[in-house]
DNA sequence: TTAACATATAGATAAATATCTATATATCTG
DNA sequence: CAGATATATAGATATTTATCTATATGTTAA
């Protein structure tokens, strides 16, 4: 198993980063607009991002006075290849 | 969203019950043989599986003195379909 | 019916999580 | 430089999570 896997998952276990992930895969790369479409603070938009950038789902990058946010496709690949090698191990049987 | 995918992917967020779902889904279907491959209690695998269940992963059924385990595949799909939508949101930008 | 077995429940607890307010830092712009 | 903007940090706190020990319940089998 991947070392890190549980990690991903549990990072997009919760409803708030959810909602982030899919504003930010449609385009939305600044805090500065997120921030008015889920219903929490500034700070804790901060946490939330934060988890997601440590389970290496968000990177973001400084560009002047923001954070440019953007989504690595590559681990929502890395998941959807753990969930489908999951369900083959009940193949046999 | 699918609004209780966040609890499933929350669900299978932790390496015990990662480990466990891979136990289940390979065939072992009784909590007493998983116990000697997981190194918690039995109260605490207990535990552990009943998060499994009640996100709608795993599936028991009482059968004599023990609980028959399972996996819900269709609880795997909705995972797999809900990141595949995800990533198609990010296709036209 | 007693012992063994499988599971469940209760209660305690340390650690982690999610949230806030207040404030600090860094950058751009006039 | 001063204000505005975007983000980050600090500190507090309530709740949730993961874990244990001890014990209870339900089932099978000798």
């Amino acid at each position: 198993m991947k070392e890190n896997i549980a990690e991903k998952f549990k990072a997009i276990g919760d409803m708030n980063r959810l909602k982030l992930l899919e504003l930010i895969i449609k385009g939305e790369s600044c805090g500065c607009t997120l921030i008015d479409k889920i219903n929490v603070t500034q700070p804790t938009m901060h946490y939330h991002i934060n988890i997601l950038e440590a389970a290496g789902i968000v990177v973001s990058k400084k560009e002047g006075k923001w954070r440019k946010l953007d989504i690595n496709k590559l681990s929502i690949d890395e998941m959807i290849e753990y969930l489908i090698t999951l369900k083959k191990l009940g193949d046999n049987r």
